[in-house]
DNA sequence: GATGAATGAGTCTTCATTCAT
DNA sequence: CATGAATGAAGACTCATTCAT
């Protein structure tokens, strides 16, 4: 029994619908064949949209900022993302990656697992002082109801690579035995807030601000004299 | 786990937040104490849009249409309304129970369940020669998925009061065993269809299109000549 | 082209030269000698759009649904149709021709008019079981303007039809002399609403609603007893 | 008034008249003498937005928002806030206040600048903890370019107020010579970070994070076994 | 002090149609 | 014949803010 012109209670109406159309239009993307010049368009959306997001911030940059922009019609954009959350999820989840692949290269062969962690360190550092659009995408985006807990999971596969090395490092006794998660959290915090204050804020020499910070984490995860 | 950044399958995103602010907007609506002044405009609204959509029909009909066509500005709309679909489906109930109404009050306190099948036709279609408009929307609504079932379900109710005075008549031997439903819905068919063709298409005098039902109807479910 | 007419009022552009562009592009397409394997893309063209109407109506079916449900480039679609509503009113046509084309030939040789009659029904009943997309979109049809008028000369032909065995059965005495046109247009309303409820709505035996719809009509004209 | 200068570009209509509007909305407001329970209003409006705020974000969060939840018109808003961006920078600035006071008091009389130092950060992250709602609203300030700034010198004077410590510390020659200001800020960026992660991401003990932090920044400043 | 009503620019998104390749 | 790309007007809906009462 259809209730609705009998009970009189609201009922969500065709957001059922919606919720179809957007996952069609979803799909629709997914099994897009695109041409050079579409791979083309695309990334020139990505990389705009990346500067404009980081510039006004995502609430505030428009679908229409970002086609006019570029000059080229509103439809453009629904042609290559289904929506502007999308585009979003898409510029984090390849962002990440890059990061993460960027601090994998910097540690490759290297056996001490200290150096390596000091390595990786060095290597975030830069990596966010070269992104520093997507640094601040990264902070806005841990404030977001809607994108807090993929990054969240971004951030554990960070962590957890750094764990690894925490404990290898403990085993060894190269540094007390203290939770290696939490160790890793605190340098993400200190990498973080110093690149925003000394790179994005002033602008001041990324090695100089990863030395920085790389000093304040050796001895904060009590790094030993050595010996 | 979050899988977003890890799986790449898409989710369906923000969309649950888009159901939330939907009822939001509905309770904000429901709770909301008019003035005299506001209920005007509610009724004002309800007016103009449903000789709009009669006119142009549901989907051509914008709520620009509707609020330009008052001089009104946009957020009134929204202000009475939760949206577009919920106008009509209002429009759709309050014309209903209109209906209804109409029909019970034609029959009141007369006995022959036969006379009352009659006097019930003919407030039927003396009710819809006066609301065009809505019966056009009526049939409107039947073929339109996301109304069709609350549409069903309100015929339900008419067919339910007319099948009473039809089994009555069966039971009285005044007319033929047939499935009463069925004879009941044959008798809708007959109306709308001839006061669509002959009062909404051709204007003529509702009266004579009351007997040409009734007459239909009367031999069409099996009244015998009398006795 | 459509939807610039849609709403019948003249816009401030350039007008003429659009209608012109419009009907360039209508004759293109009816002078266009299509292959087998063309033929067959149509085909497969007004099939899918056809299901895809019935089943989300013709508004919320949009031209890319169609070609993606098919797999294919937008471009076909244009390069059969000269517009969605060119497609439509196409399948209405070739419809409203198919369900005459049935009919008739139930009819044929047969003497009796009121057997004709009967038949002519029964034959309705049953084509519009087999094609009850066609039926849903002959229903939204009769309730959008842009269709409207067509639907209407449509039907005129059907009840043009049933008119002439009606006016013989009158002429023969078989039935009382009643306007034969408001009974043809009473007959298609019970046809319809029952087709409606009984198979599409529930899935009844299109033969026992044929038979219901035939037994209503036959009273509802007043066939006598016969003997 | 905020929105209209959102973006800092100039507009081309009569800004210096609104800007006149702001200012003398906001002066009316500033020198308004609040009754009793005018000023419980203006708490309650400032308590229940801070938690809407939090849990949906700034931009989600509409100012009908904040008035339904609370059962008030929508004037009443407007009659103790000029702007939904100035009741923003209002909580803002009050947190920020009450966060310093009450690390100032947790030092009070403390002579030793390092054990002022690890009484700050562990008044800092139990504040925190005890201001989830509040801490998330930092973060997000700090990504927004409108508050952005306001951030950044709150922040500078608690990154002043931990840096005479430091450098005391260093004076005294309990911790190595190193920037304090930089010192400072890592502190600020461990505590927020593992405060947002153990207490807000999954309820751990404050007490336990608290020695989290002040732990891993005690060997990140440096401070030695000590005797 | 407070309310309900109104404004209207702005947001995201869709879609029929066209066109270069 | 067919495709992917592009257009841009139009649509539904939101929301900070104002104002008469």
């Amino acid at each position: 029994m259809a209730t609705l012109f009998r009970s009189g209670e609201p009922r969500p109406l065709n957001r059922r619908l919606l919720v179809d159309a957007g996952i069609i239009a979803r799909l629709r993307q997914m099994s897009r064949k695109l041409t050079p010049r579409g791979k083309q368009r695309r990334a020139q959306l990505i990389a705009f949209a990346t500067h404009e997001f980081a510039e006004k911030g995502y609430h505030l940059t428009s679908v229409a900022d970002i086609v006019d922009g570029l000059g080229v019609g509103k439809g453009v954009f629904y042609w290559y993302f289904s929506s502007k959350e999308e585009l979003f999820v898409e510029i984090m989840r390849t962002s990440q990656r890059g990061m993460r692949r960027r601090q994998q290269e910097a540690i490759a062969g290297v056996d001490d697992p200290v150096r390596r962690i000091e390595l990786g360190i060095r290597a975030a550092v830069l990596w966010l002082a070269e992104h520093n659009d997507l640094r601040r995408l990264f902070e806005f985006a841990r404030t977001e109801g809607t994108f807090k807990e993929s990054m969240r999971s971004g951030q554990a596969v960070l962590v957890g690579d750094a764990q690894v090395h925490l404990e290898e490092a403990i085993a060894q006794g190269r540094i007390p035995d203290r939770d290696p998660e939490a160790l890793a959290f605190a340098i993400i915090g200190v990498s973080n807030q110093l690149t925003n204050v000394y790179i994005d804020g002033r602008g001041e020499d990324p090695e100089v601000v990863a030395d920085l910070v790389v000093s304040f984490c050796r001895d904060g995860i009590g790094v030993t004299a050595q010996g």
